[in-house]
DNA sequence: CCGCAACCGAGAGCAGTGCTCTCGGACAAA
DNA sequence: TTTGTCCGAGAGCACTGCTCTCGGTTGCGG
């Protein structure tokens, strides 16, 4: 278990690749991102980067882990447990948003189209869950707290909400079923949809007014969820 | 305005050129498609392309317009002016689900990540808007037929929603303020969102059938627009 | 009917990419 | 000190988008 000076280089080099890797991709986008330039940027050769990343993939399956450590660090920086619970979802969803529009390459490494032949997501899940789960926190609060309406107490059915995201959105609870657990990930993933929508353009002619129209839809989410609305 | 013989063998050339494209847009995604390899597929030089399309992003400009088009057909296609507001709005949105998931790559291409350093959407906009014509219209007549809850009658707000939104979503009408205009584009962001979520591997873990789930979805944005729910 | 001009296909070539392999040097462990 | 592992550099391969030039065909105006 001890770290050998050698290991202690290599932690080192790879920070750095993946600190040019970083800035290239922040610059031209994942697309563009080329192992020769960021190899050319740390002035060495192209194929010395392989002693470290085994492929181009990789190096891009490191970015999007740490993109999505990035963006749940900002969510959970967002979140003040002590405010009323729609404050907290309204504050998240917008330091989500206000992310997303500072790394709008890293958001579309993230959310936009799989850059490989379908990148296995499995490793990623973890840590592209946290957004979800600083939400989940949130709407478990304002049940536990009783700020939730009553919930008709639909039956549990695991194909629909798996067990995994009962356990994030809340956990068990009297004011939680299925019906606003579905409405929770609908607005999760409405969440996304509407920034996917205006960082990607396709609000063009429909929405002027880009920050007051998601503050709009932040409130309706949070209503759609139930933690009322202004 | 005579077409001559050789504008005739010119739109059919282009005609060969974007279907061998699209063949390759499907099997390996637009990040993967090559231009020399649509050219070898047409047995010809890869040079000789370029007398049809100035570059490898008008040729995907070109996919992402016919992709926008055959969508467009399909949700309109699905719609059947005389069934019931909610039925059409179930209808439509379960068509557009499943021509994503016929063509998961061309979506892909459509709403996933901008592919080169953002392309102009100017000349996109009204093929990408087909869908939302056709959602708005449901909604439009929704309101003439006297479906629609009675609205606030919010004020007008240009910036928020724009004039050629209006038009869109159904025309000026009583039941229509800007309240459900702003909710009617949240449910169409939304439906796009679940989609991109579903395709792009987000709901790994948290929903299992994603047939049921896309329903109940479709069902509760039409409650969000004021069309009921089932 | 013919000549000209526009058009078009093919090939070579350039700069760039991801990736592999081999070689030589440096450094840690025995 | 020797040994073996690691690492950087360079050359090279196959591929890409794109340009330029050359030669041939073809359609149109005189």
């Amino acid at each position: 278990m001890t770290t050998s000076v050698r290991e202690r280089v290599r932690a080192e080099v790879i920070g750095e690749i993946t600190a040019a890797a970083r800035r290239q991709l922040a610059e031209v986008g994942a697309a563009a991102l080329s192992l020769r330039a960021v190899a050319r940027e740390l002035g060495m050769a192209s194929s010395a980067l392989y002693r470290y990343f085994p492929s181009r993939d990789d190096l891009l399956t490191r970015l999007i882990l740490d993109g999505y450590d990035a963006l749940g660090a900002a969510a959970e920086a967002a979140d003040d447990p002590s405010a009323p619970p729609r404050e907290r979802w309204l504050a998240v969803c917008r330091a989500v948003r206000n992310w997303t529009r500072a790394h709008p390459h890293e958001y579309a490494l993230l959310y936009g189209s799989p850059v490989p032949g379908y990148t296995a997501p499995r490793d990623t899940v973890p840590a592209a869950a946290r957004v979800g789960v600083v939400l989940g926190r949130i709407l478990g609060d304002a049940a536990r707290s009783g700020a939730l309406p009553a919930a008709a107490g639909r039956a549990r059915d695991p194909e629909l909400v798996s067990d995994d995201a009962v356990a994030v959105l809340g956990g068990e609870h009297p004011a939680l079923d299925d019906a606003v657990r579905l409405r929770a990930l609908l607005a999760w993933s409405s969440l996304f949809g509407t920034i996917s929508f205006e960082l990607f353009g396709h609000f063009v002619g429909s929405v002027e007014d880009g920050d007051r129209y998601f503050d709009r839809v932040t409130d309706e989410l949070a209503a759609l969820v139930g933690l009322g609305r202004g």
